[in-house]
Formats: structure tokens, C-alpha cells, sequence
DNA sequence: CTTGACCTTCCAGCTACGGGAACCCCTAAG
DNA sequence: CTTAGGGGTTCCCGTAGCTGGAAGGTCAAG
């Protein structure tokens, strides 16, 4: 397979596959024109990628779970692990976005959204967070 | 004031305070020996960057609250858009995480965490998301 | 005079790619 | 045979928003 068709097959662009081997996750044999051949297997690690990124793990996580995955005598404890601490990481910015969220929300309702000057919007952007001098 | 008082006062590192000059956002006077000298107005520059940036805008969105902001003519109504296509923005990033958090917890809730290899967070990894050759 | 804490500029690197140039390869059609 | 097109290849730059570090100037205290 070239990369054109793996790109088809596993759902991402053949930037992306260039790049990956670049790091060295996936490492594709190459024919004599100098094309990458890609295996059977290899579809299956690009495509593994590419739904482990869809999760937003990232690189390094990825890397990690593939060599979990490459490894028979893992334990599923340390695929656990890795998920849980993303799981924890998902969490967390999530309850920053939903904080940012509530803020802005209630700015936004404030807002008369006319065309006169005053906006409670830069209101709070311009009073707040202004350390007195010590 | 140097940028080591600045920085203290607006929450900000002194690098990002030299960034955000470098990009244009702050342009304090400059004393003889070259330090940067910040009067209370740019600081109340950078707290507003700081707090903007603390709830999520971007640097180009800051540069247009920062320039409404200048702007003694301005429409609230402005602002407000600002502020609700930023809204926008973080409902959809939330929903994203929200969706990949829903995927991540089943998988992490399937997987029993012990020393044996089967582990369905890979094999869910690894099964899905091949487009078969055409 | 020296030490240490400031400040300055500039350059490199981070994440995870995307765009584009310059070039090679292969097939089909005229 | 040539040409056109649609692959592929490498390489380098750019993105966002900084952060770290090097090499050096400045200033106040001891």
C-alpha cells in the first residue's frame, strides 16, 4: 500500500503518517522506488493512532499505549493507568472550560449589546486581578 | 515601575509581558539605561490581558477587546460578539471533551487493571476505525 | 570592589502537525 | 515519443503562546 491509500484507510492525512514515522511510531519498509510500502500491520498501528488521538491522547501517551499494545506480556494495569490519567487530565479541563464558561456566560447576559459604550464585558476585564504595589 | 513590579502586580510572567510588547499589545516608555519603565496605565493593560487571557481569548481576540477597550466610541454591542463567538468556542470544546470523557470512562470501566494482557481499552483501539481497502 | 539581583536582546524549543517548493515516478492518451 | 496528470519524496517554514537559556549591561548593598 502507499500512503495515499493507507491515508484513505486509516483516516488521516499522509502528513500526519509522514510525520508519525518521523517520530518513529510507525516505521513502514520502502520499496525500491523509495515509496513506503505499508503493511497490513502497519494500517492497523496508523489507524490505532489515529483513534487513540481521537480520545486527545497525546503523542507521548500514544506512544506509550502502542508499545503496550506491541507488548504481549503487558498488564492491563499500565493501559489503565495511562487512560485514567488522561481521564483525570479530560476532567480537569473541563471543569476549567465550564468555569471560564460560567464567567463569561453571566458577562454576556450583562451585556446590553447596544450601541453605547458601556459594557460591563470590559468592565470586568478592566477592574479585576490589579495587585496593589507592596 | 521595571517589569519585575509589573509582572507582580498583573499576574504575569516578565517574559510574557516582553511578548506581549514584542506582539504589539503594551508599548511602555523606555528609561535611559533601557529598562522598560510601565506607568499605571499599561499595567492596567496587562491585568486586562491577564484576566482576558484567563478566560480563554485568544491573543487576536485580545487585540480587538484590547483596541474596543481604547475606544471611548466603542459598541457594547461589539464587545458582546467578541465575547459570545468566544462563548460558542468553549461550548463546543467542551462538548468534544465531554464526548471523548463518555468513551474513555467506559473504557476505563471495562478494564479490570490486573496483570493479564486483555485489556479492552486496546482492543478497542485496535479494532475500530479501519476502512476496508475499496 | 564585588556580589547578587535585576534588566536587556536574541535564539532555540515546545505540540502536532499543515503549506508549499522542488523534484521524482508511473500510467494513460494522443 | 511526448506529454499531462496524479501519485510519491525530502526539506524547510509557519502556526500559538509562550518558556528556557545564553551573553551581557545596570544598580544597590556590604
Amino acid at each position: 500500500m502507499n500512503i495515499g491509500d493507507v491515508a484513505k484507510r486509516a483516516g488521516l492525512p499522509a502528513k500526519t503518517i509522514r510525520y508519525y514515522e518521523d517520530i518513529g511510531l510507525v516505521k513502514p519498509k520502502r520499496d525500491a522506488n523509495g515509496y513506503r510500502a505499508f503493511a497490513e500491520k502497519d494500517l492497523h498501528r496508523l489507524a490505532f493512532l489515529a483513534r487513540a488521538r481521537a480520545l486527545g491522547f497525546s503523542i507521548e501517551e500514544c506512544r506509550k499505549l502502542i508499545s503496550l499494545y506491541d507488548d504481549e506480556n503487558r498488564a492491563s494495569a499500565d493501559v489503565k493507568e495511562v487512560a485514567e490519567g488522561h481521564l483525570t487530565q479530560i476532567d480537569a479541563k473541563i471543569a476549567q472550560l465550564q468555569e471560564m464558561r460560567a464567567t463569561l456566560a453571566e458577562l454576556v447576559r450583562c451585556c446590553h449589546g447596544d450601541d453605547r459604550p458601556d459594557c460591563p464585558i470590559l468592565a470586568d476585564l478592566d477592574g479585576s486581578g490589579v495587585q496593589a504595589a507592596s
